[in-house]
Formats: C-alpha cells, structure tokens, sequence
DNA sequence: GTTATAGTTGAAGTAAACTTGAAGTCAAGC
DNA sequence: GCTTGACTTCAAGTTTACTTCAACTATAAC
C-alpha cells in the first residue's frame, strides 16, 4: 500500500483525457473514487485509469452514464477488478455493437435503394423507417451512441 | 391548389409519428412550414411529410436539426421537391454512413481483442480509445447518431 | 518563507431537442 | 347554438453530460 504512487488530479486528467470538471464529475456521480490528502485535495488510485478507460469505451458503445456506473458498481468492492472482472462488463457490449452495425446497415442498404427511387416515403422508406431494427422498442436495438467520443480534451462549449 | 387536402396537426403527428409539440417546433426552426386557416390553426401541405421523413431519416443517420434545417433549406422555394431534390440531399449520408459503421466495426474488433486480453489500457485499447477512426478531429468520422430514433411517438419524459 | 501553480467547493450555465403547462380560442357534431 | 375536443401561444421545464465561475486553500519549488 505504497501511498506514493497516487496520481493528482492533472495526472489522471492528462493520461485520461478527461478534464478535471469531468472527474469530479463522474466522481460526484459514482464512476470513480479518490482519496483525500491532508489537505483536501484528491488523490487516485491508478486502477482509477482502467475505471475511466472503461467509461470512456462504454460511452463509445452508445451507454449513459448511469449504466456505466450500474456496470462500474458490480465491480467488487473489496479488490481491485480483475482481468476477468472487465472482461464480465465488456461481454455484454459486444451484441450491443453487432445491432447498432446491423441498424446502420439496414439504413444504408435502404438508402442505395432510396437514392435509385428518391422516394422516403413515411411507410415504406428504409431510411426514415427502420422499421424491424428500431420498432421494436422492448429491450433490443433502439439504441445508438450519441457520437464517437474522441479520447481527447473536448474544446470546451463557447 | 386545391385547400381540401390539407392537413391539420393531428394528422401530420399521426402519420409522422412526430408529436404535435415537436411539430410545432420544427415550424419555428424552419424545418417545415405551415399555412393558416382564419381562425390560426395549422393547416400542412401533403409534402411535409416527405420533409418530415427525411428529418426523421437524417436523425437517424445523425445529423443535428440544424444540418438538418440547412440540408432543406436548399430545396427549392417555389416548386414541391422534385425525387432527384431529394436524392441529392440523400446522397452526402451515404458517406457518413460508411464512417459510422467503420467506426462501430472498429470498436467491435476491437472489443474482440480486448475480451481475450482483459486489458483496457488507456493507449492501445482500440474500445476506448478508437484512435485512428475518431482521433482525426477535422471533418471526418467524429460523428454518430445519438439514438436510433424510432419511427414512434416518443414516450413522454416522466 | 514566499510565491506560483494547482486544487477545492457549490452554484449556475450550456447545448440539443423537445415537452409541459396555463390560459385562452376554434371547429364540428348534435 | 352550445358543448367538447382540438388547437393556439409563450414561457418555462426536462435530460444528459458536462463546463464555467468565483472565492478560496494547498502544495511545491526556490
């Protein structure tokens, strides 16, 4: 239990690419924890790399944050996460990325057809309506993420 | 011209799938446009709902309302859209589409390694950090869609 | 010891894409 | 001709995922 090897803040967000407000954030949140110094000031455990490297992948698969911190919360409390404790939280994304392909699929195939027939039409366009991929709205493919997240700083908003 | 077949909210909602309050909103964006009766009511010309699938169909190919709203902007004024209008705006998905599913293949391949290795490593996880297909920030893959969105009145928030 | 840099908090702000509510008006069937 | 349901406006609220600000406090280097 060396307490030298803790990471500050600047450290984590550098070799995370998160910003610092994020950390806190996602710290507020549940996703990550910290110690504290004397001081007040925090300090990261380094497995606090693989928890947002975990997060930062599952955003890529389209997850919110409140279902990464339901995965992230399955983790055992006690130990830091094993290789297979990842590889548990990881399995489940694989079908979530094979529907999300397949939808996009299905929309692109439909939009060579669309673009030969320029119809969109409200029912039959495969475009506008990916009718069996997204109608079903039961626990299944009605989910995309928002937008690849980079691993990079975003440029802040303004 | 004839006034008899136009439509009123309920009908475009209904056979859009857009809520009445969604299409009063895109109304105020620009997206689509509505005459009145004397009494103010709405009153929709048939081709909004082609406008409308394709508001519904760029969502799902994950442009924001305002590419959205600049895409139909280039519509012509004067004459209902013609098929080959609405197959040139179609015709920039196709690429985007193509990037989106790189990146989620990418990702899935990546994810392939990953559960064989557990790792998640901050820099050479190609799940968390899908370098090469996002890490370009300049116009290229950093997009995709939020949500496949459904052709389905959403179910109201709370 | 001092100073520059880094870190702390809580509250408020941001962006997108809508929804909700209140308070009132219109249209259609009987 | 009146009631009922549909429609109107405008302002404010919602959600997610953060960022920004102001006013302080720690830490590290010298």
């Amino acid at each position: 239990m060396k307490t030298t090897d803790l990471l500050n803040v600047s450290d984590v967000a550098h070799r995370s690419g998160f910003a610092p407000s994020a950390l806190r954030f996602y710290e507020r949140e549940g996703l990550i924890g910290a110690t504290r110094t004397t001081g007040n000031q925090r300090r990261y455990e380094r497995n606090v790399l693989r928890r947002l490297a975990f997060v930062r992948a599952a955003q890529n698969v389209g997850l919110s944050l409140d279902e990464i911190a339901a995965a992230l919360s399955t983790l055992p409390d006690g130990r830091t996460p094993t290789r297979a404790d990842w590889t548990r939280l990881s399995r489940t994304w694989r079908s979530r990325l094979d529907e999300q392909i397949a939808a996009l699929s299905k929309l692109r195939d439909g939009l060579d057809s669309c673009i030969g027939c320029g119809c969109l039409s409200l029912k039959k366009c495969a475009i506008s309506n990916p009718g069996d991929v997204a109608a079903t709205d039961g626990p299944g493919a009605n989910y995309l993420p928002r937008r690849l997240r980079v691993n990079v700083q975003r440029t802040p908003a303004r």
